[in-house]
DNA sequence: TCAACAAATGACCAATCAGTCACTTTTTGA
DNA sequence: TCAAAAAGTGACTGATTGGTCATTTGTTGA
């Protein structure tokens, strides 16, 4: 990012905090935070326990933060991907929804890491924890909101509370992602509701936009 | 429920059965599950932490999943009085949303346990736990289907997978209780977005019945 | 080659806490 | 009244694990 060439020692370091990051992830996720072990993470990032005290001196806190910073850096991304260039609300919304549940299809454990951790996370008792995680929240909320108070002053969205719609659009996204993941783990259940992506995303984006209620009904039933 | 007249030292017993639950259900809603201490639940309920395996032989696993127990329980009770009697899915949907609301206004620390534990249970690599908060959940989903369902069958709905959208409203749901007591809490911004459940219930009626499109743009604007 | 320095390591320590059980207190009913 | 049974208790134990640091291993450059 910074400077084009690093020396091999620098060069190394990096691979290895990103080795040692890879493997906090693997573990958090199917752990969770409480029940992740610095042993397992040492062994198998393959490093012993104190190295991982080298390059993250704040020990577990410090790579479970770390984590989540690379994870919502990603989706913050997502997010301006995708209504940048969008013709209208829809267009960026449906590009939106089609990105994220791609990106949760290609990284399952991060879902499972958000899912189990981050709500968790928000109601903290320890101050700390909670606020970096609002923080990162809100900062989502604002991306969203401002997309989506732009659409609403151009007259394409109702005229409602913009950061309650962001708040709304965020936890559907995240509920419809578990669902599909529950429906495949579940085995009573074979098949998953929406298989692919496009699926998900045109439930939604159905839902969200044009409502529950039939507008169809003028021609009666049967 | 079954036997009408218990003897004193029967109802001596429930009583304090009752008041270790209480205790629990303090203490799990503060610190969460694994931080809530046997110790702080037994000093809280004024009892010596013996005492707690005389009626609750199971020790913390069982406390948590009796005080979850009686949680599904009042909901599931909710669901179904809401849409009992209802002229349309609209009437009892929104009176669902309403006394949804009340409920988690009436039973924050409620709220807290469920957001703090029920997801994150739902993953759990505890195959006992996960089943036992998969199973309630399904439940609530059930409830819900079947008037959705329904409602999709008279042509109030549109055709859409009726589970998929039983899901979305809980998801909502939760998400905007949450969203409500987030920005209570969190001292930036002082007022939250909806302050009462009357509020919170229109908001959430119109985004899911009616949809985030504008469908007022005959006029044009200005 | 090897001394000086840097990095890696895992045995160890201290703290935490679920669960146990020998002992004390209370209740019972004869 | 009082002995036996029931209920209550909290000090203790064993297991777990985050974090430390003395020691070992590897690297560098003269």
């Amino acid at each position: 990012m910074e400077s084009p060439v690093l020396s091999r020692k620098e060069r190394e370091r990096l691979m290895r905090r990103r080795a040692m990051l890879e493997a906090a992830r693997a573990v958090f996720a199917e752990k969770g935070y409480v029940d992740a072990t610095l042993d397992e993470i040492a062994q198998r990032a393959e490093f012993g326990k104190g190295t991982l005290y080298n390059y993250f001196p704040g020990g577990k806190d410090e790579l479970f933060f770390t984590v989540f910073e690379e994870i919502f850096a990603q989706f913050r991304q997502l997010i301006a991907q995708s209504f940048a260039g969008a013709a209208s609300f829809r267009e960026g919304f449906e590009t939106f929804l089609r990105a994220s549940f791609e990106f949760f299809e290609q990284h399952r454990d991060m879902l499972l890491l958000v899912t189990r951790e981050s709500q968790r996370m928000l109601v903290s008792p320890d101050p700390e924890r909670a606020a970096f995680f609002q923080k990162h929240h809100e900062t989502f909320l604002e991306l969203l909101t401002r997309h989506i108070q732009a659409a609403i002053e151009r007259g394409e969205v109702r005229p409602l509370p913009a950061e309650a719609v962001a708040h709304t659009i965020l936890g559907n996204l995240h509920g419809l992602a578990m669902h599909r993941l529950l429906k495949e783990c579940v085995a009573s259940k074979p098949q998953h509701v929406f298989p692919t992506p496009e699926e998900a995303t045109r439930f939604l984006s159905t839902l969200l936009l044009e409502g529950l209620l039939n507008r169809t009904q003028t021609t009666g039933k049967s």
